[in-house]
DNA sequence: ATCTTTGCAAACTTTTTGCACCAAT
DNA sequence: ATTGGTGCAAAAAGTTTGCAAAGAT
């Protein structure tokens, strides 16, 4: 993936170094292809290279942040979730089962620009979570309204 | 304020009891009419009532929060805002200088609206924060380039 | 009298940091 | 040879929990 070239050459232009550890989370986001704990992608890095640290995941997370290659949502609970930049996409997050779904960024660009209109407040793309319950958890809630019955 | 004896009924009914630390946390959050943090809380309503423990702060919000008084956002750094419940607002959070401001709910609904239709999932309301740059923080930072040039 | 709530201390979870060693440039 | 990164352990920060005593109903 060429993609991984050119954050390699960032890093490199801002003085960082790409260093095995970097490369095995890096690559391991990308695989992942969704929206990841520090912890999840710990275990992912672990299963090859064993001595990877959390705090190495969250070191190179940040890094990778300042670069703006990376973003990370909190949920209600905790832990944040990691994912690459892509400004085509925003996070639906739900609350009972922690499934994020991506949805288009179009479906918030009128809310966007209303709230830059009236309030001259300028949203941050990828770090707006949007919390409910997904289609799956309602209808498993439906169920149980009509268990109870 | 009649809103709060409408608590303490829906409490009682509940099978819950009104004790003066739960008073005094729910008039520090109504006094305080905006969105606070637990220990925010705490110092308001140990103003008063120094015995009072942070502990029993974030048990009186459980407990207001599953009577559907009160509800919290999470910021992205870490420590989380009560705020009353209440349907008419959302939340528009700076994340440069944490302010929260309040915007009508109806700048959302057709983004609510879109998400149900689209992808059946349903947005919880009050729980949504909005993450991006507010007024003062952006002109801040536009001075700021100015004097870097 | 019962059963909830409190204060306290201690545990827990997630993330950050200090430090000596190691490695990329 | 520099200087940035790593692993480890320990600290922070925010929140939750177990327990005996206190308080609301």
């Amino acid at each position: 993936m060429e993609r991984i070239e050119t954050v390699v050459k960032d890093l490199r232009a801002a003085g960082g170094r790409m260093t095995s550890a970097r490369r095995s989370v890096l690559s391991a986001l990308v695989a992942a292809r969704s929206h990841v704990t520090a912890e999840d992608l710990l275990n992912l890095v672990q299963a090859d290279s064993p001595e990877i640290h959390l705090s190495t995941v969250y070191r190179t997370l940040e890094a990778l942040e300042n670069l703006g290659v990376v973003d990370h949502v909190h949920l209600g609970h905790g832990r944040a979730v990691y994912h690459l930049t892509d400004s085509a996409h925003q996070h639906i997050v739900c609350e009972i089962c922690s499934s994020v779904q991506e949805v288009p960024a179009s479906l918030f660009a009128q809310l966007e620009k209303d709230l830059m209109d009236k309030y001259q407040f300028k949203v941050r793309m990828n770090h707006f979570a949007v919390i409910g319950t997904c289609k799956n958890c309602l209808e498993q809630l439906e169920k149980e309204k009509l268990v109870q019955r």
